[in-house]
DNA sequence: GGTATTTGACCTAA
DNA sequence: TTAGGTCAAATACC
């Protein structure tokens, strides 16, 4: 047995170290001189550190069935981060077990929670309602050590009439236009105006900015996360894909596109880290890892990326990834709602900041 | 008057 | 013991 595990350590620092080869190939492939490299050269080289990682990580998941049960919960956080990159179901039962034993830990680490930060365009504010679609009532700030500014905790509204327990934090990082949000918990709330508060039509958006008085709460916003601790793979000029290897419950890769011009990354974090998260990806069903953005969906035309995205394909992707979840609230209405405002037939409204002003 | 926010006190995991 | 998280009374806002 422990003859057997240490093979399978040793396989699985070989797939590591074949990772971190081909990831430093593709480094360097995208930083030579040399622009003869084909674009499928770099996408072959992708698929190769997919599949080492992949196959570590099915290591490690066959050792955490195998293994001891503190390893077990160790293993179960870590196949729950989405720095997994397999695109089968990622877990099994046990490891499901286990993380419902994490979340009703009563350890404030363990608890069911994960991380985004958010970089927000100068003079936006996020509150409690605003970002996310869901309404937040601000129960706590505290100062935090080592932090410049002050955490502030919020709760669902809907704690006392639906039992709902979501809460999230909110901390303005060092860096002024940065927020980390900790969401913790998952949405058991039913909330009326969630959808349309996350895809919000222009006039929509005008009924809301008329009802605050505060001027800050009327800005629109740009996300962009910045995770600390992320693999960022690199499509190009143009195109990255960031992955937190720390957050153990964030649910996405981001997608960056650096034209300034293009607010598509806005569009993929608002509607796919926002709307379907994070109570509608619940983190702790396996299935919420499945989500993948092939970079061969992003059709390249030279520099200038033109989004292929067809609605039949994000209602697979996305269909697979509600069909097994277990919040209450993961309906296709909320997708329906998602597709009535996207029009993927004409003009994908990457071009349209009001878009997403909240 | 109802609802949301602020803030000091309290609780608890580490 | 301490820092992070929550509670709840006071206050503000609509």
């Amino acid at each position: 047995m422990e003859g057997n595990l240490k093979l399978e350590q040793v396989g699985l620092i070989s797939d590591l170290m074949q990772g971190e080869e081909l990831t430093k190939k593709l480094h360097n492939l995208m930083f030579s001189s040399s622009s003869s490299t084909s674009h499928e050269t770099k996408l072959v080289l992708i698929d190769k550190i997919l599949v080492s990682y992949e196959k570590a990580l099915k290591k490690l998941k066959w050792e955490a069935n195998m293994g001891e049960e503190d390893t077990k919960i160790t293993i179960s956080k870590m196949m729950d981060s989405p720095c997994s990159f397999t695109n089968e179901s990622p877990r099994g039962e046990v490891l499901d077990q286990e993380i419902k034993h994490k979340n009703v830990s009563k350890k404030r680490k363990t608890m069911d929670s994960w991380t985004k930060q958010m970089k927000v365009c100068s003079g936006t504010v996020l509150d409690g309602s605003l970002g996310d679609g869901y309404n937040w009532r601000k129960y706590g700030q505290k100062d935090i050590l080592g932090a410049k500014f002050p955490r502030g905790y919020y709760r669902c509204t809907h704690r006392h009439a639906q039992g709902c327990l979501a809460t999230k934090q909110v901390q303005k990082s060092d860096e002024e236009s940065t927020y980390e949000i900790t969401y913790k918990g998952r949405h058991t709330c039913i909330q009326a105006s969630h959808a349309k508060k996350a895809f919000p039509s222009k006039s929509k958006t005008c009924m809301s900015e008329n009802k605050h008085h505060n001027h800050q709460k009327n800005k629109a916003q740009e996300e962009k996360i910045e995770q600390p601790h992320e693999t960022t793979f690199t499509f190009g000029p143009e195109f990255e894909v960031k992955i937190d290897l720390e957050t153990k419950e964030d649910i996405f890769p981001s997608f960056f596109f650096s034209s300034p011009s293009i607010g598509l990354e806005t569009m993929i974090e608002n509607h796919f880290t926002e709307t379907f998260s994070p109570a509608f990806l619940s983190p702790s069903t396996s299935e919420s890892n499945i989500f993948c953005l092939s970079p061969c969906n992003f059709g390249s035309s030279g520099l200038g990326l033109s989004v292929q995205t067809s609605e039949s394909d994000i209602t697979d992707v996305v269909s697979a990834t509600t069909s097994v979840n277990n919040s209450p609230i993961a309906n296709l209405d909320d997708l329906d709602l998602f597709f009535d405002n996207v029009d993927f037939d004409t003009d994908f409204p990457i071009n349209t900041p009001e878009y997403f002003t909240l």
